[in-house]
Formats: C-alpha cells, structure tokens, sequence
DNA sequence: AAAACCGCCTGTCGGC
DNA sequence: TGCCGACAGGCGGTTT
C-alpha cells in the first residue's frame, strides 16, 4: 500500500513531468473521489491552471497550482497517479480522474477500491481535510528525534504497533514499514509505549529513518497495486525482511517468523528477535 | 482522552 | 469447477 516511500517516489516521478503543464481539460469518472467540492466546481477551477509545484506530507500529495490553490491527493490503498505521454492510449479500468495535459499527454488517478481521495483548497488551509490537518511530524526531518519518540511513547499503555501506525504523531509510516522497523530494532509489535527503554528508542528512530532511506533509493513496494509516477513497480518487496513471510525463516536468527493481529492489523515479526 | 470498532470498496484466495 | 466468506488496510466517524 503507498505509504511514505511510495508516496515520496510518486512525487519525485511526476514532478518533472507535471511541472508548469498547463490542465486543458479535468474529466472525472469517479465523483465520490472528490471531497467537498462537485465535478463541475471542481472542473471549472482547474481548467487552465498550471502546476508550480508538487510537495508531500506524510501520505499525502500536494499539488501546488496557479490562483493560490492546492490540489491535495491521498492514495488510500489502491490509488494511483500516473502520467501517460499518450492520451490515445487506452484508460484503465478503475479511472477515477483525468488531468489533460492536450498533446502533452495527461495525468491519470487510479483506483480500484475507490477509496482515494482529492481536496481542492486554498494554500494552507487544510481544515476540512482532517487527517492532513492533525498530521504529526515527518520521520526524515530532524524534528523526529530520539526525545521526540520518548515523548509520545512514555505514559502510553498502546502498543507500539499502534502508536506508530498514528498518523497524528509520525506521519507516513503504514502496516509495511512499521512491521519492517520493529523488526530491524527488534522490537514485538505488542510491547506497550510505556514499557520501551531509552536504547530500544534509539534503535526503533534508527531502525525507521533507515528503512523509509532504503524504500525510497526502492521506489517503494509494490505487492500488487502501487505504482510509480510512471506506471512501473517499486523494488523494495524484494529487500522486506518479515512483512508478509509468515512461515518463511527469519532473515536474522531463522526460526519461523509469525503473525498476529496487533492494534487492528496483521503483524509481522520473529518471536524470537523479538520479544513480547 | 484514548482505544476499539465499523464503513467505505473491489479483487483475491482458501475451503468446501 | 464454482460459490462464498474472509481478508487486505488507511482513515473518518462513532462508540466504548
């Protein structure tokens, strides 16, 4: 599923290819797509605009536009943004929105599960879309620290599973990456936030910069749908350690590795490294 | 206040 | 082989 690395490569891919095109023409074929705003409004605002910029927070895309608005997409589980240089190639099954760039191609949104989503607002101003509004901090900038982890994990009876899936305190991190850091910090997905010690912190902050670093040089993870900017899948599947290898050896000590159900989503982890 | 649960969707998979 | 329920998981909203 696009979580931070995903997000990040659809970013860095379609960038150069978006950047100063102007939108001749936005069809929507999905209309619950968009949040708060009709397919009319929604067309005529955009129609003519071009695109200045395009930035990430957490899992979530900005598109930065003329007229001091901002086109903010989120790609839940399935969603896909993908520039096509060839508008006359055929669209695929699941189209929810097309962006037409006229003999530029056009830039196409994904979804088979239909639950992606796009805000158009003005710069900033994010209160209707709340989870982008609450977001916590990015955990490659430097406001992510060691303290910054101790702080919201100290007095907290949540599992640390849960507490690194909230996207309110880090931003970006999904059921693939957090299952990849616990496992690399050799932490178990169940132990409480109150019951982690200073060390098992530095290694768990260590253990997140370095996977989200690997994913992106990956492109990301593409299992089934994610995609990149461009249509083609991501390598890091192939780098996952424990992340859907229930019975598979552990890359580390090789006992077999297992899964539970751990704040609402299927875990990964070697109960040997890892220790409840 | 925090945590648990449900709904939103479609495709895939395992069991019978 | 075909049917059917379980499951996948991010997030908003509601309930506990």
């Amino acid at each position: 599923m696009p979580e931070l690395p995903e997000v990040e490569t659809v970013r860095r891919s379609l960038l150069p290819v978006i950047l100063h095109k102007p939108i001749e023409s936005v069809e929507v074929h999905y209309e619950r797509i968009l949040q708060h705003i009709t397919p009319q409004e929604f067309q005529a605002r955009l129609t003519g605009l071009r695109f200045l910029d395009l930035t990430r927070r957490g899992k979530y895309l900005i598109f930065h536009l003329e007229r001091e608005l901002e086109l903010v997409a989120h790609l839940r589980m399935t969603g896909r943004l993908i520039y096509c240089s060839d508008s006359a190639i055929a669209q695929a099954k699941h189209t929810s929105v097309i962006f037409g760039f006229g003999s530029a191609g056009d830039l196409r949104f994904e979804d088979v599960r239909k639950f992606a989503t796009l805000d158009l607002v003005k710069i900033g101003e994010y209160e209707q879309i709340k989870g982008l509004a609450k977001l916590g901090v990015e955990p490659l900038a430097e406001e992510f620290t060691v303290q910054f982890l101790q702080e919201i994990t100290v007095n907290r009876s949540a599992t640390i599973k849960g507490i690194l899936l909230d996207q309110s305190k880090i931003a970006g991190l999904g059921n693939i990456y957090a299952d990849e850091s616990l496992f690399l910090a050799k932490i178990h997905p169940e132990r409480t936030g109150n019951s982690l010690q200073k060390k098992e912190l530095k290694r768990l902050h260590q253990a997140i910069q370095k996977v989200l670093g690997l994913a992106i040089e990956g492109q990301g993870t593409t299992l089934r749908d994610y995609r990149t900017g461009f249509g083609q899948e991501g390598s890091f599947q192939n780098e996952l350690q424990v992340y859907g290898k229930k019975g598979e050896k552990c890359p580390r000590c090789g006992v077999d590795l297992e899964h539970k159900k751990v704040a609402g989503r299927t875990s990964h982890y070697c109960p040997t490294c890892q220790r409840e």
